[in-house]
Parts: structure tokens; C-alpha cells; sequence
DNA sequence: CAAGCCGGTAACTAAACAGTTACTTGATGG
DNA sequence: CCATCAAGTAACTGTTTAGTTACCGGCTTG
């Protein structure tokens, strides 16, 4: 894929005039990858129309029938692009290394505020738990992305244990799932939880309360 | 509503023959309403089809739009029958009169009992919210029907912060909160959970794990 | 400068869908 | 035994939708 002086095209690559509205196929297939993100995002599968996506995108269904095959591939596109994203962002943490106490409020701050910052990726897996993961089932690319996580949160916990700072029974997955299930169900239920309690969930006092939340339960849930 | 000897109709009400695949308003009523939960909750509001609800439900769409009006209006009291059916049940609970760290411990339990006994309740939250509660807010009726559950909660925390048991900070929408996430995002997200980890978090064993987290971390959240 | 390829447009098609209408059946009451 | 009315059926309609096809135009290359 690089150019590495290949014959195959662009010799004099659009000398001047950068973009004049031309044809530009990189371009064009980010902005169908991005469009289509958030009208699933927004609208479900079953929600979400074609259409739509080529309008947002600037585009039309050809270019994205051409590049994407259908609407089950570019889907299954959105979704492991999501994923791919949130564990990139995350492996920069390096919470292996740090203070144990410290790398845990961290992960869960990162977590959190990760959540927050993207609802599309929350919305996307909603939908794709609705479908009972039936297209993430299918994913190739995915099986290995999230080993590491669990591999770094077991180390940290370890040395935790060690110097004594966490109790025993402290399991990996098990600390995982509760940072994201605190910061899952606050945002993705937002709406429904906002109307019956009759209370705004999504200001920023009681944004930054449910953030210092997490943190408190998630090491309460560990401390010795 | 009840059958006070009004002349309306039915004077020989149907005397022998019990059923004998005749009309019967009510039960064709309930029984397209519970063939929608099922519809709705499978497919989301997009994805679900009248067709196909009409026919789980042994009748056919004319049945449909001439009870419950539209598609829309009978999502809406699909919604609304499912917040009252849990909302009842844990009415029964009573844990405002209880021993405070037990009454909130059979909170626990029962919300991830419940949520866990009825997929089709998290799967019809997690469509009202990908649409941003756009039905739920139009209800009239469920507004007053969940500030008995907060009204309960506060009573068993203060009683249980002046025993010197919890920890002044505790708030009743937190600790709710805290209970439904570890329940919700557990089942809800099981799908995309055990495809990513490679592990099926929904056998007894994993269950009943999952159960003691909620319990524990619940507690350890508000205990001194 | 001619051939053809590639990014892009727009109109089309077959199927699926929500909602409607015209009709059937059977119980009741005069 | 006939008129009425409500429960229920089934075929129809206009619209929306995923996916396709016929075409355009400019750039590259021989």
C-alpha cells in the first residue's frame, strides 16, 4: 500500500489546486465510515437507512455500495472501528506500570470520561446486544484486541495484592465490568432514568458526583 | 370495570363451552400486548413489524389498530405495563422497614433477580433510550410511580447513617443507580461481553459469581 | 489525442412496510 | 326470524427502502 515508486497511477498527483471538489477516494470513504457511525448510532440497524448515510456523507449509495458491499459490512465496519478506537486510547494508559491504587482510579476516570466523550460508541454497543452480537461474532480482528486489557488489569491487581492494598478475591473482569457498568448505565440510560426520577442527569454537578462515584466504589469494591 | 349487574351487554354471558376458539376482547388484547413486549424487545422500535406481531399474537392487524390505536401507541403502553410490573413487585419488598444493611442487600438481589427473570425489560430500556426517552416522556402515568422507590431508599439509608452502619455521603439515587448499572450492564451487554472476552458470562456458575459481586460492591460502597 | 478506467450521479426496481377498507360471521334482542 | 352490532378476516394502497443499472466526465497512459 505504500508509494513506493509504483507505476499503478498518480504520477503527478494533482500538482496544485489541492482539493477543487475533485474526486478523492480516501476522503469519500472516511466520510461514509464517519456518516454511517452516527446514523447507526442515532437510529439502530433496523433504524438506520442508506440513504441517509450517502446524504450525510456527501455522497450516494453507489460509492458506498462500491466501497463497503452492503449495509451488514459497512455495520460490522463502524462497529469494529469503535472498538479498535476506545482500546488504542486506553492502551496509552499503561496502567501495568503505575501505582496500583493509582492505576485503578485511573482506568475508571479514562473509562468514564471516554464514555461521556463518545456516545456513539455506547449507543453502538447497545444495538449490537439488542442483535445479540451477531455481527461482532463474525469480527476476525477483534478476538486479540482485548486480551491485553485484562493481562495489564491482572498485573495491577497483583502487585496490589501484594504490598496489600486490595483484598485477595479481587478478579480482573470482575473490576472491569463494574467501572463499565457505572459508567454505561448512567449515560446510555440517561434519558429514561432523567424522566422517572424527574431529575436531569446530565448536568455537570451531577456529572462530576458520579464520576468521583465510580472512583469511590470501584476501590471501596477492592480495598482491604 | 367490574361486572357490578350492568345490563350493558352479555345478559347469558357464553353459558357452557368455555372456549370454543370464539371471540374474547380481553384475551386477544392481552395477548397482542404481550406478543409486542416480545416483538419490541427483540427487534427495537425500527426493527419490530405489525405483521409480525399480529400474528404471535394468534390475530391480525385490523385486532392491533383497533385497540391500541398505532404502532407508536402501543410501544408506549408496552413501556409503560413493564416499568408498573417491576415497579410492583419491588413495592412488595419493603425494605424501607427493615434492618438498613439487609434491606438494601434484598434490594440488590431483587433488582438483579428481576433484571435477570426479564431480558425483555432491559431490552425495551435500552430502545426507549436509544431514542431518548421519546415516548417515555409523553407518559402520563409514570411520573409518581418512582419517587415511592427513592422515598423508601432514603428512609432505610437514615436509618441506617444514624446507627452509624453507613457512611454520612450515602445518597439514595446513588446507591439505585449503583445496583441497576451492575445488573443492567451485566446482562444487557452480555452478548458483545463474551464475544470480546471469550468467556460465557451467563452460565450458573458465572451467575451466581456475578450475584455476590453486586451485593459486595453495593455495600462496601456505603458501609463505614 | 484516443482508449479506457475510475470516482461519481441519478433514476430505477422489487420487496417490505404501516395503515385502511370492504367484507364475513355469529351472537343478541325485538 | 330479521335487524343490528361487534369481533374478526383478508386483500389492498401508497410509501419507503435496500440494492442495481445505465450513464457521465475527467484523468492517466500509450
Amino acid at each position: 500500500m505504500s508509494d513506493s515508486g509504483e507505476s499503478v497511477k498518480r504520477k503527478t498527483k494533482r500538482p496544485s489546486a489541492e482539493r477543487t471538489t475533485q474526486r478523492d477516494p480516501e476522503r469519500t470513504r472516511a466520510a461514509i465510515l464517519e456518516a454511517a457511525t452516527k446514523e447507526f448510532a442515532e437510529n439502530g440497524m433496523g433504524g438506520a437507512r442508506v440513504d441517509s448515510i450517502a446524504e450525510r456523507a456527501g455522497t450516494n449509495k453507489r460509492m458506498l455500495y462500491h466501497y463497503f458491499g452492503d449495509k451488514e459490512q459497512l455495520y460490522l465496519r463502524v462497529l469494529e472501528e469503535a472498538y479498535v478506537r476506545i482500546r488504542t486510547a486506553e492502551r496509552a494508559l499503561n496502567i501495568g506500570t503505575r501505582d496500583p491504587e493509582e492505576g485503578i482510579g485511573e482506568l475508571a476516570l479514562f473509562t468514564w470520561r471516554y464514555f461521556l466523550q463518545h456516545p456513539e460508541f455506547l449507543s453502538l454497543l447497545g444495538t449490537e446486544n439488542l442483535h445479540r452480537a451477531r455481527w461482532l461474532r463474525q469480527s476476525v480482528r477483534l478476538k486479540e484486541l482485548h486480551s491485553h486489557l485484562i493481562g495489564e488489569l491482572s498485573q495491577v491487581l497483583e502487585e496490589g495484592k501484594k504490598s496489600g492494598v486490595f483484598i485477595e478475591t479481587a478478579d480482573p473482569l470482575h473490576v472491569y465490568l463494574t467501572i463499565a457498568s457505572l459508567g454505561y448505565f448512567y449515560l446510555s440510560n440517561q434519558y429514561t432514568l432523567s424522566t422517572i426520577f424527574g431529575r436531569d442527569l446530565i448536568t455537570p454537578a451531577n456529572l462530576e458526583a458520579w464520576e468521583r462515584h465510580i472512583v469511590h466504589v470501584t476501590l471501596a469494591s477492592i480495598k482491604r
